[in-house]
DNA sequence: AGTTTCTGCACCATCGATTGTGCAAGCGAA
DNA sequence: TTCGCTTGCACAATCGATGGTGCAGAAACT
């Protein structure tokens, strides 16, 4: 064999130089080989021939054989954001302690795109889909569905597969709250000083919205019409509307709701050039948490989503497929200024 | 057929369907089918059907027969951190935009973990992989070599594969240098009054270390020995390494350079509890760029490392394989604090 | 010795798509 | 009419692994 390029051993191969048959070494590779009886000693010949000829398993015949892959696929919106990375470390974890293989792709919130995604992951016969935050999520299932797919969403619900979420409501009420007692009672936050910014037309935002009025509304005792910015899930977007904002009432609110992290990016670009004492009576909440966000020249309330506990409870649902679709609510966590919190990334061991 | 998982349709029932043989329908689908000389007509004829049965390709079967599978893996070190994350970001964009797969996944740093993965992936065939940052690339190269996987480092060099990587000395030298500018000439740093922390012995925390060195030497005439801690890549020691420094000093440095983002979450974790006017006249240079970073209370100047050019520049070189191997500098981009650049999720559309 | 029961393994079809090759029918030219 | 070329497609081997089935030889039993 030419030194380059030698083509990997199979089956065929070892079962020429052990002597058995190539159904006889498979058992041996794939561990089914005391079911079927074979002798001990032939196994360990084999094993060791693998050994030698560093043997792997072309997993995709193997697929193809079995239909499915070992692969385990988690379809994110985006990559570059703290609460998505943070979902996907903790998968990867999970994942790789069943001794599956977890692939990670984004659909960057395009419903078009995630299908098409779905697809493609499909017919690489993953194993199971977790759908995160998908824009929608039953045009997912649709596809997932007539293949025979297991698959849950995550983060945004749908009506089609079991669901498991933050409790959005909780969260953002706990956050409403909390940015309203920020304020102490010689000076307190008038209803007209809090403004809410991000969120588009999804589940989530939906929530926290209701949240944020319904919590307004009880501790300020009133709740003006135009408290709600939506900007979409964009930072430029944010932008923009943080200048518009300001261009009508020169000044920005008091405090400020901000649907997610990446809406907080937003900020972090309305703040960019502008001194930073403008910003120093901010009081922000920000739905999301982001360790470096927390330490802010100003104070940072945040929500922390309980990835791991979403992920826990997703791969239950997933092994015990049962009926009807339900949607799962997991508590979030309200994050004080300042706080460093451990993450997905503490659970690998560290080196120095 | 049953309704609930249906099989899918494969060549071979398009071929009873359309009266063609499987060859022509599999050409038909996979667009050879001129070269083949079949009619328009029949053509047509499969096209029609196979969008009627919803025929998607079988990529296991595909890529059994063809050793290639049309996923391209990008290999991390872990995905909750803005740099990496910004990393698959704009690896999946260029992917998508060739018609490939993307497929992320992270090996934790982990030699062992790093070289089982590229086995992984090459038993699924993937054509190419992206390695970032690992720790051993060589390691990953004895694997991808002899099943004649085109591979490519990213971040840190290997000796055996092509490789493109931050200029970390240059990037090292500017941080360094504008730290130290960032203090008056009144009240001017002292050698003794800068220290690194972070970094373990990989090549870019040797440059980086070697630049810090040199350029603390060069602008403020001396260098201690003790102004390095290294405390690898993890916030949990650096935290320590903190926290002992303070126990030995009574108060932190004035200036602070950090070797990397995950270091920089170290210095959170000391900040979280202790009143931020203890960080007040802190002035910190961090080798990475996160936005909220660069907005935390006291001057965080970053460097941000050209992503989008190293992953062009890597999908040169993986295409036109080449001879020996070599090392490619891009260079970092110094950011000053209060800065909220743009980052590859600007380029997906906003929606609002 | 004859029959049943294990052992230990080989045989072969199969998963779905790809691709080199072969060949019949149609057509124009000689 | 016959030769030769083109058109349009079918055939069959192949990629590597899996798993149901069958079968020879040894052991156990009557």
């Amino acid at each position: 064999m030419d030194q380059r390029v030698k083509k990997k051993a199979t089956i065929y191969d070892l079962s020429v130089l052990s002597g058995s048959s190539p159904s006889t070494v498979s058992a041996v590779l794939n561990g089914t080989w005391r079911k079927r009886r074979i002798k001990e000693s032939t196994a360990q010949t084999i094993l060791g021939l693998a050994e030698l000829h560093q043997y792997t398993t072309n997993l995709q015949a193997r697929g193809l054989r079995r239909s499915r892959s070992g692969l385990v696929g988690l379809m994110l919106p985006v990559h570059d954001n703290r609460y998505f990375s943070s979902m996907a470390q903790t998968f990867e974890g999970h994942v790789r302690s069943r001794g599956q293989c977890p692939v990670v792709v984004s659909a960057s919130r395009d419903p078009e795109e995630e299908r098409r995604t779905a697809e493609t992951l499909i017919s690489y016969s993953i194993d199971q889909l977790f759908i995160v935050g998908a824009t929608d999520p039953d045009g997912v299932h649709e596809v997932c569905e007539p293949a025979g797919l297991r698959h849950i969403n995550i983060d945004l619900p749908g009506a089609k597969a079991h669901s498991v979420i933050s409790d959005n409501y909780e969260g953002a009420r706990m956050l409403t709250k909390a940015i309203i007692r920020r304020f102490g009672n010689d000076d307190p936050l008038r209803p007209d000083e809090l403004f809410l910014f991000g969120g588009r037309n999804d589940h989530a935002s939906r929530e926290r919205i209701a949240a944020f009025h319904a919590t307004k509304k009880a501790l300020l005792g009133a709740d003006p019409e135009d408290g709600v910015q939506s900007s979409g899930y964009s930072p430029d977007i944010t932008l923009r509307a943080f200048e518009a904002f300001y261009q009508r009432h020169g000044k920005l609110p008091r405090a400020l709701f901000i649907n997610s992290s990446i809406n907080m990016e937003g900020l972090l670009r309305f703040m960019a050039g502008r001194p930073a004492e403008m910003f120093s009576e901010l009081v922000v909440g920000c739905y999301d948490y982001d360790p470096f966000g927390s330490f802010l020249p100003f104070p940072v309330i945040m929500v922390r989503q309980n990835v791991e506990a979403m992920i826990t409870k997703a791969f239950e649902l997933i092994d015990n497929p049962t009926t009807t679709p339900q949607t799962f609510l997991i508590a979030p966590e309200l994050v004080q200024p300042r706080s460093a919190l451990k993450g997905p990334l503490d659970t690998l061991k560290d080196i120095a």
